[in-house]
DNA sequence: CTGAAAGCGCTTACAG
DNA sequence: CTGAAAGCGCTTACAG
């Protein structure tokens, strides 16, 4: 491994030249600076990041924080934050904290983040009081992507949750349904993505502004997947009289219901429509009408707030004002008027 | 930030036996040992990483290399590796070097990897001629997953996709099909995957086995996701006299086409079966049959390969069998027998 | 614009 | 089993 003395003798100057001029600080006269790049060059010498980082106090790193990795939503955001950051020149540091306790409590407390990286970003990543006192401790610059809390200090990105919901469920109304279930996922535990929550309270809002009231048994919880989906619609036919759409609080699980409408019968939209939210990558293949948010602008705009703390421009300190992403109807063939009886 | 010299300090010995005593090494009495943990506990210490990696030469840290984020195979199989990783107290450095060359580039010749990591895993990267002397010129240990090319000295867990292919061939010939079309995923480019032309050929060999030549007009290729599917699938029925099968190289063009078929008026499984390979996370909410490949099998034995490795305990220069995990049919419904006509 | 020197916070032979 | 000291490879005031 070549090292900045190498550089600095072959260049003939010291190494704090060569580190300088490597670095593109200003104060290095060009000729000086070309003449270290073109030993560098020869050397195919470049800095020893754990040198740096214990010198500099930089790391050069963001932590990304996910409760998983699969989840459509997660993954578009990772991956067009991941582009931003990379071309920027920082690494990825990856977290995924999933349900497992000792995962978050090991990387809030004992993974002493503010050694290993210069900022976090967290990623549909809901937080409890504890874990917000712990995380401002920490005095890390940080955003939110659609986490449901808010740390103070840190922008966020997100959609209007509410509105979504308020959305889908007006798409329903619109076609005519009046007999409209709800399927809606994450219980509530400490951990869960309040997300759900706002979306089915779109619904209700959606219904109230008609004049409706939601009913108790139209309204069913499980998990926010395809098979929570499924399992939810199944208890929503078990039921009986059955309602002529169903709105799911995400693409998932409104996968999971159409399929279960269709394995027990039911024809989708004919029978019974369904509408999501999410726009999910296969939401398409699926013929499935959704509510759209951008996952991957959400990624790209909170990598990209990131950059000036990182480049070590304090932010300013002002209140900060979420950064609130537009969703949109994309009807497909999953919805339909209701049926003539 | 405390530093290990007020450990010592407080212990009463020498940061020497600070570093050795937390690190758990043997050479430490037990009394001693106790002394420096409790010191350590009360100031709430834990080393620099970077000044360990510095001085130690050792990052802790693997290098997880992947194409795309957003795939259902890649995110399980990360998913499942990371907590091997961090179970075992690495940290993982997620690159993403996708369709972008440049990416690619920056990541084997500019990124200096083994100043950063300890080890790497690639996950369902192939990589050219070229890209392999690179990597193999940086002499870390690493392991590949399902990439299609095999590093020199790396272990590699992957399925046989030519034997996918077959399995899922065959689903089809023993339900009654004869007029079977393939879909297949990726052109042939440099960086494209060679899973999609081996499931093919696993297509292909089922079969010559009854004697049957594959037909040309039967077979397209686009890209390997629904949308790639779909278009696939919406060439194959204005070719005219449509197959009664049609074997898709991945789940995802498998989704794309029973949608491009609906969208045509065609029925599922009753004119047209699909089959896919994956077993994709929606396969079930969508009624996808398909062979199954254990994603998180093949994350968890990866990680798994690496902890030897990364401990510093010198893989057996044995040859290294690649490690083949097996497939299995998971029949739903879009297939059936063909149309009696 | 440039350099000498100190320092970042650990780990590792070496010696005992 | 333990410690003093050197060293890992950079960056950063400080001085000029």
């Amino acid at each position: 491994m070549t090292r900045i003395e190498d550089v600095a003798r072959l260049a003939g100057v010291s190494t704090a030249t060569v580190s300088r001029a490597l670095r593109g600080l200003p104060t290095v006269s060009e000729t000086t600076r070309s003449r270290v790049l073109l030993a560098a060059e020869q050397l195919d010498y470049s800095a020893s990041p754990s040198a740096s980082r214990l010198a500099g106090g930089k790391t050069g790193t963001v932590a990304v924080i996910v409760p998983r990795i699969t989840p459509w939503f997660v993954g578009a955001v990772v991956e067009a934050a991941e582009e931003v950051l990379h071309r920027a020149g920082y690494e990825l540091l990856l977290y995924n904290i999933g349900g497992r306790e000792h995962a978050r409590h090991r990387l809030l407390h004992r993974a002493n983040l503010p050694k290993r990286v210069d900022a976090v970003m967290l990623v549909a990543t809901p937080m409890g009081a504890d874990d917000l006192a712990t995380i401002a401790s920490l005095a890390l610059p940080g955003v939110t992507v659609s986490s449901g809390t808010v740390v103070p200090g840190w922008p966020s990105i997100r959609i209007d949750d509410r509105a979504a919901g308020r959305t889908a469920t007006e798409h329903l109304l619109g076609l005519g349904h009046r007999r409209i279930a709800c399927i809606w996922g994450d219980p509530a535990d400490e951990y869960a993505h309040p997300a759900h929550l706002e979306r089915r309270r779109g619904y209700q809002e959606a219904l109230n502004a008609l004049g409706m009231l939601p009913e108790p048994r139209l309204s069913v919880e499980n998990r926010a997947d395809a098979e929570g989906g499924r399992l939810a619609t199944e208890e929503l036919l078990s039921r009986g009289d059955p309602p002529t759409a169903i709105f799911a609080s995400c693409d998932e699980m409104a996968m999971g219901a159409v399929n279960a409408l269709r394995t027990a019968g039911v024809r989708v939209p004919q029978e019974v429509s369904v509408v999501g939210i999410d726009n999910h990558d296969l939401a398409g293949a699926f013929g499935l009408s959704t509510v759209a948010q951008p996952a991957a602008e959400q990624g790209q705009l909170a990598a990209g707030t990131l950059l000036g703390p990182l480049a070590g421009r304090s932010r300013t300190d002002g209140e900060l004002t979420p950064v609130i992403l537009p969703t949109w109807l994309v009807a497909r063939d999953s919805t339909g008027p209701p049926r003539e009886d």
